[in-house]
RNA sequence: UGGCGGAUAGUUCAAUUGGCAGAACGCCUGACUUUGGAUCAGGAGGUUCCAGGUUCGAGCCCUGGUCCGCCAGCCA
C-alpha cells in the first residue's frame, strides 16, 4: 500500500471534491510537441495523472501545437508512447483520449452556443494500439478559437494592430515603465473584422499585423499590457495542412483549450504564475456558459547533474553530443526508458519529491536511491565478469565441470535458482585483486583467501606476470569441501567474488554509463556544455555466465557485486549489449 | 527603482492549521551476510531568513526588512 501523497494542490481538489464543485475532476497534461519528454515533464505527468488517479477523475493528453514552425510529428508520437510507459499499470484508465479526428461539439447551454469535446468513456484500456483514438489537440480547436477572438473584437475588447515586432516592444514599456498605447488600439470593431479576416486569408506577411487584446497599457502585469492574441504565419501545421495563416498565442489557446475539454484543474509550472490573470481575463470576458477552468501553480522538478530545457537538450542531440533523444545518458523519458530505468521507479521518484512553489535542486541521489530500491526487488542476479583477469584452480581438475546452483532473486523466492557452471579457468574482476592491497581490502591477496559465490574458498598461491611486470593469471587452490553444504562450506572468509569460466563464458557488448555532466548545477556557469562528463560512456566486452545468452528486454538484471543492467535495443539474437542502468552503492570505492 | 511568488536539517519535503520541530535521501558508527549490495540497529546534523509585536504559548498570526525566483517573444 504505497502512501497517498498529499500537497497544496491536491489539498485544493480534495476541498473541491468534498464541496462538490465539480461533477467530476479533470486535469490535463499539455506538452508543445517540439522536443522530446524529459524528467521534469515526468513529474508533471505523476501530478495530474495522480491527482485524476486519486479523486476518480480524468487526464486528458493534449498536444499543445499552436506553433507551427516549432512542431514536429515525430515529437507527436514520442510524447504518446513516452506518457502510455509513464502511466502504464498505474493511471492508464484514467488517459483522456479522443476519437481520431473529432472536433468539439457545437453545443447549446442556457441559450448559449457552446463548444465542447469530452474524452471517450471509459477511458481508454491500456492496448497495444490506440486504434481509434488519439490526443486531443489545441490545433483541433482553431476554428473555435477564431471564433471567440471574433467574439472578443465584436465586444471591443480585441483590434488588429499594424504595429511592426519591434515596435510592439517598444510601446509594451517595461516592469517599472508603464507601456504606451498604440495608435491602432481605437479602429472601429467593422474595420478590426475586416483586417482580421484578412489576416486569416493570408492577405498580409508574417508580422504585418497582430490581433491583441485590449486591456491595460498602464498594468503592473506586463501580460495585460494588450497582449498578442493572434500572430500571421505563413507556415503548414502538422496536424492543421495548409488551412490557416494565422495562429493563436498560448495564452489564447490554453484556457479556451482547457475550456472546451471541460478541464477543471489547469496545472502548470512557476513560470506561468504571471499569466494567470490574462488566462482568467480571457475566460471571463468570453460570456462562457459552462464553469471555468482555474490555473494553479507548482514549481518545476531539476536534479542535480541534469539539465531539463527542451532547447539545451535539443542542442546535445544536433550536435551528436549524444546519439539521439533516446540516448540512456539523456534526461528524456525515452532515454531513461531505454537506460533500463522502470516506470515505477521513474514516478516513484517523481511522486516521492512532493509538489510545492519553491524553486529547488534535487539531489540526484534521491533519484538513484528510487532506481535501486526498485531494482533490488526485481533484478534476476546474474555472474559477470566487466574487467576480467584469468584465475587457475590448480588443484581442480583439468577438462572437469560441475554445475552449480545460484539464486536468481534473493528479495524474491518467486524468482528460483538457474545453474552456473564452474571450471578449473576463471575469470575474476581485475580489481579484486591487490598484489599489496591496503586495510580493509577484502577481496584477493597472495596468500589470502576469498570466496567464490555459490563455489569454493580458494586461496591464491601464485602472481604469474608478464615480461612488464602487469599480473595476467592468478594460480589458486580450492578448499573442495568449502562448497555449499561441505563440511567446511561455512568457515568464514572476508570477501566473496563473482566470477565466470573461462570455458563457458559468453561475450557482451556492455554500455558503462555514468552522469552525463560533472557539475551539480551544469548550467550554473552560464555554459552548460563546459560540464560535460568526458566519460558519461565507456564501452567494454564482458564476459557473462552463459544463462545470459537468454536475457530479455523486458528483465532487468543485477551483474552481481556491480551494478543493475538491461538489454539495449541494439541487442540481436546473436549479440548482447547491456547498458548499465545504475551501479550497486559501492563502500570501497569510499574508503579507498 | 513595478508586479507576482517563495524561504523549515547538507538536499527534497512534513508539522493534526497557535501546543514538545519530524520523514525520506545523503553522511557517520555498529550488527548481519556466500553481493563491502540488500536488511537491521544507532548517531550526527535546526537561531524554522532577520528584527520587532500579539499570546500562557508562534515555524504558523501582525508589522517592517533581507535574500532568492519569475515576468518586458508576434515561444510555450
Amino acid at each position: 500500500m504505497e502512501p497517498q501523497p498529499s500537497d497544496f494542490i491536491r489539498d485544493i481538489v480534495a476541498k473541491h471534491v468534498a464541496e462538490n464543485r465539480y461533477s467530476q475532476i479533470h486535469t490535463r497534461f499539455p506538452p508543445e510537441p517540439n522536443g522530446y519528454l524529459h524528467i521534469g515533464h515526468a513529474k508533471s505527468i505523476c501530478l495530474n495523472f495522480g491527482i485524476a488517479r486519486e479523486f476518480g477523475g480524468v487526464c486528458n493528453l493534449r498536444m499543445d501545437d499552436t506553433n507551427p514552425i516549432k512542431e514536429e510529428v515525430e515529437y507527436v508520437e514520442s510524447i504518446v508512447e513516452d506518457v502510455r510507459w509513464l502511466i502504464g499499470g498505474w493511471a492508464d484508465g484514467r488517459l483522456g483520449l479522443k476519437a481520431r479526428g473529432a472536433a468539439p461539439e457545437n453545443i447549446d447551454v442556457d441559450g448559449k452556443e457552446d463548444f465542447l469535446l469530452p474524452p471517450v468513456e471509459p477511458a481508454v484500456p491500456p492496448t497495444a494500439s490506440l486504434g481509434n483514438l488519439e490526443p486531443f489537440y489545441a490545433s483541433d480547436y482553431f476554428d473555435q478559437l477564431h471564433q471567440y477572438a471574433v467574439r472578443l473584437v465584436k465586444k471591443g475588447l480585441a483590434y488588429v494592430c499594424d504595429l511592426s515586432p519591434e515596435d510592439t516592444d517598444a510601446y509594451r514599456g517595461a516592469p517599472d515603465r508603464p507601456g504606451r498605447q498604440s495608435p491602432w488600439r481605437n479602429r472601429s470593431v467593422e474595420e478590426n473584422l475586416d483586417l482580421f479576416a484578412r489576416m486569416r486569408g493570408g492577405e498580409f506577411p508574417d508580422g504585418a499585423r497582430t490581433l491583441r487584446a485590449k486591456i491595460d497599457m498602464a498594468s503592473p502585469n506586463i501580460w495585460l499590457r494588450d497582449p498578442v492574441l493572434y500572430r500571421i504565419r505563413h507556415a503548414d501545421h502538422h496536424h492543421t495542412g495548409n488551412k490557416w495563416r494565422v495562429y493563436p498565442m498560448y495564452d489564447f489557446a490554453h484556457c479556451l483549450s482547457d475550456y472546451i475539454e471541460g478541464i477543471t484543474h489547469s496545472i502548470c509550472t512557476l513560470e506561468f504564475e504571471v499569466h494567470r490573470p490574462l488566462y482568467d481575463w480571457i475566460l471571463e470576458s468570453l460570456d462562457l456558459p459552462r464553469p471555468l477552468p482555474r490555473q494553479y501553480e507548482f514549481a518545476k522538478l531539476i536534479p542535480s547533474y541534469m539539465i531539463v530545457s527542451k532547447r539545451k537538450l535539443i542542442e546535445l542531440v544536433n550536435e551528436k553530443v549524444v546519439t539521439g533523444w533516446d540516448d540512456p545518458r539523456m534526461p528524456t523519458i525515452s532515454g531513461i526508458r531505454r537506460r533500463g530505468v522502470p516506470a515505477g521507479a521513474l514516478r516513484r521518484f517523481a511522486i516521492g519529491v512532493g509538489v510545492t512553489k519553491y524553486n529547488s535542486v534535487t539531489d540526484i541521489a534521491v533519484y538513484e536511491h528510487a532506481i535501486r530500491d526498485e531494482l533490488n526487488g526485481i533484478a534476476l542476479r546474474r555472474l559477470a565478469v566487466l574487467r576480467p583477469i584469468k584465475l587457475v584452480i590448480t588443484n581442480y581438475p583439468e577438462g572437469k565441470s560441475e554445475e552449480l546452483e545460484a539464486i536468481n532473486n534473493p528479495e524474491d523466492p518467486q524468482a528460483g535458482a538457474r545453474k552456473v557452471p564452474f571450471s578449473r579457468h576463471l575469470f575474476i574482476e581485475r580489481e579484486d585483486f591487490m598484489e599489496s592491497p591496503p586495510p580493509k581490502f577484502f577481496r584477493l591477496r597472495p596468500g589470502g583467501e576469498v570466496r567464490l559465490k555459490y563455489a569454493y574458498i580458494i586461496r591464491c598461491d601464485e602472481v604469474v606476470k608478464d615480461p612488464s611486470g602487469e599480473v595476467v593469471e592468478l594460480r589458486c587452490t580450492a578448499d573442495l569441501d568449502s562448497k555449499t553444504g561441505g563440511p567446511t562450506a561455512n568457515r568464514k572468509v572476508k570477501g566473496t567474488l563473482h566470477w565466470v569460466s573461462v570455458p563457458h563464458a559468453v561475450d557482451a557488448e556492455v554500455r558503462l554509463y555514468d552522469r552525463l555532466f560533472t557539475a551539480a548545477e551544469p548550467d550554473a556557469c552560464g555554459d552548460f556544455k563546459k560540464n560535460l562528463n568526458p566519460h558519461s560512456l565507456e564501452i567494454i566486452t564482458a564476459k557473462c555466465e552463459p544463462s545470459l545468452k537468454e536475457a530479455q528486454a523486458g528483465l532487468r538484471y543485477q551483474f552481481e557485486r556491480l551494478a543493475y543492467f538491461a538489454l539495449d535495443r541494439d541487442a540481436t539474437p546473436g549479440r548482447l549489449v547491456f547498458n548499465r542502468t545504475i551501479t550497486l552503492k559501492d563502500t570501497w570505492a569510499k574508503i579507498r
